[in-house]
DNA sequence: AACTATTTATAATA
DNA sequence: TTATTATAAATAGTT
């Protein structure tokens, strides 16, 4: 509307695009305000920028007002009438198309990373994007917190091992101190070297191998990864975070 | 806007104000079609005339999903932070819930960002935050898992001494065992007891805390962690991932 | 955020 | 409702 001629069709810089969106929702916010006023009517307007930041307007009492409206006269309508309102589609199928999408968005991500020429993705995409990038962080990092978690756990047992001989050895050293000496020469001869050796063999074979698989799992290729994605969250595999 | 100024309020001549109805509803849709198409928005209009008669649009999908978008968005705005995980439900809810996580996603990023104006973001920029998506996650979990390392390393040294007071004890019983009598009560009597008492409180004055601040990380909002970011990667801090 | 040359929307009219 | 047209309003490009 001046000028240039517009056409109808996506802006492509991103700053024109930023700017025409603020001026014309602005523009559309005022026609409806208008129209609800000269003619006495009422208008709803629901809009969803391409970051995803909501903007809407309620000429009349609010939106949820409106919203109920809405659906009492679009039912009523489909029940009068019976044009060709489409079914409500039911909740089950909404989550699958919507696990869809995310599929879709992923192979266009590993698109997008495979050759960075392909800029035809738009915010809504890459927001999805970044969600995913946090599932896929997290599917790699869970592995090693659950692999350290392993380590740990496998320290504190050898830990614990080493204490109790520890502590059977101190009480055979001490013991003898406490002793006579010929006592203490039965009880070295007799059963404080068997329990040795077996505390010792215990440690020994009990020793850990200490999880390489750490580096494997960071040089692993993110993409990689991901394709074992199936919608788990960190509350669900033991690790929340 | 033409052949006269309009003023703002009623048309009050019953034809005017049905002509004017029609224009102008016939225009609103159509700004919001373009608004839709050149900035990438999704703009859902709900009209109701005078006589109660609904026109509706929506430029992207259905009313419903639009309705259903809006619900989430604002209730995601009403409450700060929707930091309880929700048990699985019904799958239309979880639709809700999940538009309200990618909603608070999009929040943090908005004040990782520092509310730069406008918002304007091109893809360079988008990619810009999702790098800083991906450290913010990092700094939250990198908290954790400088702490399971340390965990580790406090073990791995509690270990060291354990062999070493174990191979020191050894030593004394089995030396036991090879000396003479005499021999052997001389060594436990003078040097042992005091080589074994130090160990033993070595073994004592090392005792660590098990770190409970493991929880506390898991538990705290992102946001909040967020703030204290300050561009630090994983293979600053000793683990690289 | 402001300016303006133009385009676009539309009020009056038929 | 639709068509015409003079004019008001919106806004694209620019600063």
């Amino acid at each position: 509307m001046a000028r240039g001629k517009v056409q109808l069709r996506r802006v492509e810089n991103p700053v024109h695009r930023q700017v025409t969106f603020c001026k014309r929702r602005a523009g559309l916010l005022k026609k409806a305000r208008e129209l609800s006023v000269l003619c006495d009517a009422s208008v709803g307007i629901i809009v969803f920028s391409a970051h995803g930041k909501l903007y809407d307007l309620a000429t009349t009492g609010t939106m949820e007002e409106l919203i109920e409206r809405y659906k009492a006269a679009s039912a009523g309508e489909a029940t009068t009438d019976g044009c060709g309102r489409h079914n409500r589609m039911d909740p089950k199928h909404e989550t699958t198309v919507l696990q869809q999408e995310i599929n879709l968005l992923q192979k266009g991500l590993r698109y997008i990373y495979g050759n960075r020429a392909n800029e035809h993705m738009n915010v809504d995409e890459l927001n999805a994007l970044e969600r995913y990038l946090e599932i896929w962080m997290y599917n790699t990092r869970s592995a090693k917190m659950q692999i350290m978690a392993q380590e740990i756990q496998a320290l504190k047992s050898k830990e614990g091992m080493l204490k109790a001989a520890n502590e059977i050895l101190q009480e055979k050293v001490f013991s003898n101190c406490q002793l006579t000496l010929w006592y203490k020469l039965q009880i070295v001869e007799q059963s404080s070297l068997l329990d040795v050796g077996m505390v010792v063999a215990d440690q020994q074979n009990g020793r850990f191998s200490t999880v390489p698989l750490v580096e494997e799992v960071i040089s692993s290729n993110p993409l990689t990864v991901l394709s074992g994605y199936s919608s788990c969250r960190g509350s669900e595999m033991g690790y929340s975070f």
